[in-house]
DNA sequence: AGCCCGCTCCTTTTT
DNA sequence: GGAGCGGGCT
């Protein structure tokens, strides 16, 4: 950039950065890649690039285009750099995840890939039910073959780039012997006839046009002067190819991510593309920001030793000012309801000293683990939030309003048809909505249409004519109202009408309430769209279910989910061989995915500010048996000198330890055994561990015997707690077993294991 | 048309 | 252990 030639005052967004993080905002020409460490204020730097594009008028902001992966980024970015910009500058219209962004384009240049403007976007749901169809219709068998795998492929093919034509012998292979080409490919035609699009598309089928169609992509080209990326270490095969055509006119392209953090390989993410940066973008600036502004030196330390075990990394060196702080504290635990109640008891702890329920988190690595901590808050009266599981958009009772509303706008929409049509009960059964689909295939007409033909004939018993004559009859009612009612209060009478409604209300069940909150949200928010296009869009691209955080919760959540986020303390739960690294990744991805796992440890380690808790059971309940567990290798790789241990079993915890670091993969030849259940269970009856030290036998022996000879912390008398039974008092003890007499459901035998001191 | 039972299969999931 | 699914029964 060109200075004047007395020393401007300093723009307001520089103020306060360091200086790798303001060359990445001041080297605005040519391309720059900006290795951003966790913690490392890589937000900051980003939003200030932006406002500085902006304020230089280096650009408008039309004239840039800044992606980011979810919602919540974009628009914490989108806020931020208007608050240093000011009210001057319009919203960006080219800052948002790659989706939106996708479609916003996509609905420009739709009937370049044969579709209407208007298409619908599909959720997995519509999805799964369409190659349901298609792989009976391909005569396949769908339990060999089943649609959830075909859906898998293909979304694979499409994070590749690959259109059903692309696709080689050895591709199609993979399904159905040979048969998946073709039935991608009916699967295309299928959403080309239904005017829609899944996820994919939106990126896929905007590929294939930037890459057929010189003017559209000469447009973009043009119009987009600066290019911004956010978490680049994540973008699939398709991005990228999108990002390389799209930067090649002015080259002036800034991809910010941390190869250390790619945790999103089996989504099609390649960090190959962050690594291969450099001879992608020649002349390309490395920026590399490594001061780390969250967490304490211990914290980062343990991080940085873990992930130090992988090979092929771009390499950083995290530093920070912080005082030391304490170390990482690592806690060997009994098993699963033990884990659940020392995090418990800390956090209550926690609690007490007047700290707040906000700053604290349980990261786990699979989204079933979070039962267990439910399952004990719930019995202390903890308050917790839960994120993850059904996004909005996903709900039943969600996609089904929103059906309605589809098949009211489009009447050749035969998912929403077909999920609808029965939907509250109105006595259409299997039968009789076979012979719409039959008519409809014959004629080649919609659902809809095919439906009422039929009531014209003598095809359907009396009562389903009945029932389906007054659903068709509703549909083109509500579809006339459309033109003159708002589409918020359009919906509200549509469920009122149709006994959606009142289905719910008719039901008991504890999450019916919910349910009928969540469709008075869909309503309230569709209020605040002009069209109901623009709301369909944002439902099923945009909305999130972040519950708002209103009150003082503990949040336990995947350590997936809990990337890009802080916390001042975090548990990190579950640290074992087969749940964390996942046997899954040891079983079926090898190093690579050994090294994800670890990236995603990485991950987890530095949420955390201040305090770091990392926990591991010596037994827990795998698919509903009990089986003992060593510590996860990650345990092991943690730096001596920065953590502290503690076990709740004599011996237990500094004997693994020891058989960790003596050898760097104890399972380097552990069997991979084909029967069932955890690979390491699996190896060790069937004597997989043959080379393995002898020490880790015999810890996995100790723990065992210790189980059978029950626990020393119990004694008759003591009053213990237990998940489903409640509080009560131990009257006898025999071995592993206890006699207890509890408060409210009376004397029962039990195993230790299931009960806590109370 | 709808319910119940037994079999199967279990990660992560920004859009 | 438990959700989801298909087959068979009522």
């Amino acid at each position: 950039m060109s200075l004047p030639a007395s020393p401007a005052p300093e723009p307001p967004y520089i103020q306060g950065l360091n200086a790798p993080q303001r060359e990445a905002v001041l080297t605005t020409e040519g391309p720059v890649l900006v290795l951003a460490g966790a913690g490392t204020g890589k937000t900051a730097a980003l939003t200030a690039r932006l406002a500085h594009l902006i304020y230089t008028r280096k650009a408008w902001p039309s004239e840039i285009l800044a992606v980011t992966f979810t919602n919540k980024a974009a628009r914490e970015m989108k806020e931020r750099v208007g608050r240093l910009v000011g009210e001057a500058v319009e919203g960006m219209p080219w800052l948002g995840t790659f989706h939106a962004i996708g479609a916003k384009m996509l609905r420009r240049h739709a009937e370049l890939v044969g579709l209407q403007s208007n298409f619908t976007i599909l959720d997995t749901d519509d999805q799964l039910r369409l190659m349901k169809q298609l792989i009976q219709a391909a005569d396949l068998d769908e339990k060999r073959w089943p649609a959830r795998q075909l859906g898998g492929f293909i979304d694979n093919w499409k994070n590749k780039g690959l259109t059903p034509q692309d696709l080689d012998a050895g591709e199609s292979e993979l399904f159905a012997n040979g048969r998946g080409k073709e039935l991608y490919a009916a699967y295309q035609a299928r959403l080309r006839a239904l005017n829609a699009c899944d996820f994919g598309d939106l990126l896929l089928h905007m590929l294939t046009i930037l890459k057929r169609d010189r003017d559209v992509l000469e447009h973009y080209q043009q119009r987009f002067k600066y290019i911004l990326v956010d978490e680049y270490q994540d973008t699939n095969s398709v991005q990228y190819l999108w990002l390389r055509l799209l930067a090649q006119r002015h080259k002036n392209i800034c991809c910010v991510g941390d190869d250390d953090q790619s945790i999103y390989s089996w989504r099609g993410a390649q960090v190959e593309n962050i690594l291969k940066f450099e001879r992608d973008f020649p002349g390309a600036a490395v920026i590399r920001l490594e001061q780390n502004y969250r967490s304490t030196p211990h914290i980062l330390a343990a991080a940085s030793g873990v992930i130090a075990n992988n090979a092929g990394r771009l390499g950083k060196t995290l530093f920070t000012d912080a005082g030391e702080g304490d170390k990482v504290q690592v806690l060997g635990v009994w098993d699963g309801p033990e884990e659940a109640r020392r995090v418990g008891d800390e956090i209550e702890a926690h609690q007490r000293r007047g700290g707040s329920l906000n700053d604290t988190a349980i990261l786990v690595r699979a989204q079933h683990q979070t039962r267990e901590f439910e399952d004990r808050f719930i019995a202390i009266g903890l308050p917790y939030r839960i994120i993850g599981g059904f996004r909005f958009y996903e709900r039943q009772e969600i996609r089904d309003a929103l059906a309605y509303l589809r098949l009211i706008f489009q009447p050749a929409d035969d998912l929403a048809f077909e999920r609808i049509v029965n939907v509250p009960k109105r006595g259409l059964g299997d039968k009789a909505i076979a012979k719409i689909h039959q008519l409809a295939r014959i004629e080649q007409i919609p659902l809809a249409l095919a439906a009422s033909r039929i009531l014209d004939s003598d095809e359907l018993t009396p009562q389903a004519r009945r029932a389906l004559g007054s659903f068709i009859g509703d549909i083109a009612r509500w579809r006339d109202m459309a033109n003159d009612l708002p589409h918020a209060e359009l919906a509200r009478q549509v469920l009122d009408e149709s006994g959606y409604t009142a289905m719910w209300q008719a039901e008991k069940s504890t999450d019916a309430s919910g349910r009928l909150e969540n469709l008075n949200e869909l309503v309230r928010a569709m209020e605040e769209y002009e069209t109901l296009g623009a709301f369909l869009e944002h439902v099923s691209l945009v909305m999130d279910n972040d519950a708002a955080v209103d009150d003082a919760k503990v949040t336990i959540m995947t350590i997936h989910a809990a990337k890009g986020l802080e916390f001042d303390t975090v548990f990190l739960a579950g640290w074992e061989e087969g749940i964390f690294p996942s046997q899954r990744a040891l079983d079926e991805g090898g190093n690579a995915s050994l090294e994800e796992e670890r990236r995603l440890a990485y991950v987890a380690i530095t949420r955390a500010r201040r305090k770091c808790v990392i926990l591991h059971a010596a037994n827990r309940r795998i698919y509903g048996q009990w089986t003992s567990s060593i510590p996860s290798r990650f345990v092991g790789e943690l730096p001596d000198e920065h953590i502290d241990s503690e076990s709740s079993m004599a011996g237990g915890e500094s004997l693994w330890r020891a058989n960790w670091s003596e050898r760097a993969d104890p399972f380097s030849n552990v069997g991979r055994g084909t029967g069932r259940g955890p690979g390491w269970q699996r190896a060790a009856t069937t004597g997989g561990y043959s080379a393995t030290p002898q020490r880790v036998m015999e810890a996995r022996a100790s723990a065992v015997s210790l189980g059978n000879k029950g626990r020393s912390d119990l004694s008759v008398g003591t009053r213990v707690f237990h998940q489903k039974f409640g509080y009560g008092e131990i009257a006898e003890i025999e071995g592993n077993k206890l006699e207890i007499d509890f408060e409210l459901s009376g004397r029962k035998r039990v195993m230790d294991s299931f009960v806590s001191i109370a």
